[in-house]
DNA sequence: TTTAATAAACTAACCAGTTAGTTGAAGAAT
DNA sequence: ATTCTTCAACTAACTGGTTAGTTTATTAAA
């Protein structure tokens, strides 16, 4: 038995139980998770949830920060001052690709909040989502500059490729038959960045840089 | 025989409560929704909810297959039998979006069902949401047999573009500041739908047809 | 002693669903 | 025509199960 002080800042324990409440609340909701099913599902005492946590509420924030936090870090390191548009956008797409395919219960947790458009989350959203969404502006307004990119609406192109590379992620649990196999699988995974990218790259390049 | 008042056929109080819980539903979610508030925001009393709709489970069935029903009439009756690939896509997505673009309620109770793959909606969803899953894959499997399409993976392809049609209206009360006006009003909708078609069209066309 | 943890019982609020009863209009009987 | 009957539509108040959050008692390690 492993009890007692471990002198850690974030305990297995804590760490269990974030994992457990992140599934739960991908799949259920905030409202419509129980706290008694994650606190069985990360082997943890009930209590020790609002020991760590406080309430259900922060819960769910430190899951959709711990998230965040990661998303961020791998995003952070790309480097866009050097590299053409594509590649930078290539570069950026396929991060975060990566990362929804290694956590997928990101866009649910992600989506549901964005339909939901509570206040509770604003600030999360701000520091967190903002910084992609006009990295990957950015990039693709450079792109159009310099002619690599069609004359896009920046802003337009980067909701439909966040909105088409989430959805997979989304309805995969439920429409994963059509594909014939599992959608998460390493070989269905890598079909589908496939596709994104080539439909997503024909719909932004120039003629001229296309055939290349 | 019959005696006393007849039994009306589509009451103002029921059309009220559907109404409400659509709202509530899309905003909350079926877990999130509180049935006092539905029927408040009805100006009904919570009784008449299970009074016309037996519970909380099936007025949200309910709100969902009203919804399916009116986009599988507006669907319906778009024939694929004549005009070429590209119109026929072109005819279905402004349906489809035109429709979104009603019913902005839409895509927030799908996608959320979608999000929870819950055993509940299997049949709702074979019964509405795969025709047109369906007409939309043959659409674009006939572009690419005939040459006016790249050769894509229709099934993809398909999951793209109703994920970027989606995010829109999912993330519209969100991240609508983005865009500098309300962006379902007539205006931004016309932008978007433009800005849409255009990604789509120019990431499906072959070269050779998309000069035109 | 303090910290990390378990287990189980508890409570207060919340909320889906019920009930018992009311209203009013459309027939039917007188 | 007037009175009686029936029933859909409606209401206010209630009930009871559920669930977030707490407490108490105990164990074990640092």
């Amino acid at each position: 038995m492993k009890r007692g002080r471990k002198k850690t800042q974030n305990p297995a324990t804590a760490r269990r139980i974030l994992a457990a409440a992140e599934n739960h609340f991908a799949a259920q909701g905030l409202a419509g998770a129980r706290t008694d099913e994650i606190a069985t599902a990360a082997r943890a005492n009930k209590a020790m949830l609002y020991y760590y946590f406080g309430d259900k509420e922060h819960l769910h924030r430190a899951v959709l920060e711990n998230l965040f936090r990661q998303l961020r870090t791998l995003l952070d390191d790309v480097s866009l001052s050097q590299g053409t548009p594509r590649e930078n956008l290539l570069r950026l797409m396929d991060r975060y690709y990566d990362f929804l395919a290694g956590h997928p219960n990101y866009p649910r947790l992600v989506q549901r909040e964005a339909i939901e458009s509570s206040h509770a989350f604003e600030r999360v959203f701000r520091e967190f989502f903002q910084p992609f969404q006009e990295q990957l502006r950015h990039t693709i307004e450079s792109g159009v500059k310099s002619g690599d990119f069609r004359r896009v609406d920046a802003r337009h192109a980067v909701f439909s490729l966040i909105g088409m590379t989430n959805f997979y992620f989304i309805a995969a649990g439920r429409f994963g038959h059509l594909f014939g196999e599992d959608p998460l699988a390493p070989r269905a995974l890598a079909e589908r960045k496939r596709a994104l990218m080539d439909l997503l790259m024909h719909g932004l390049l120039a003629s001229k840089a296309r055939s290349r």
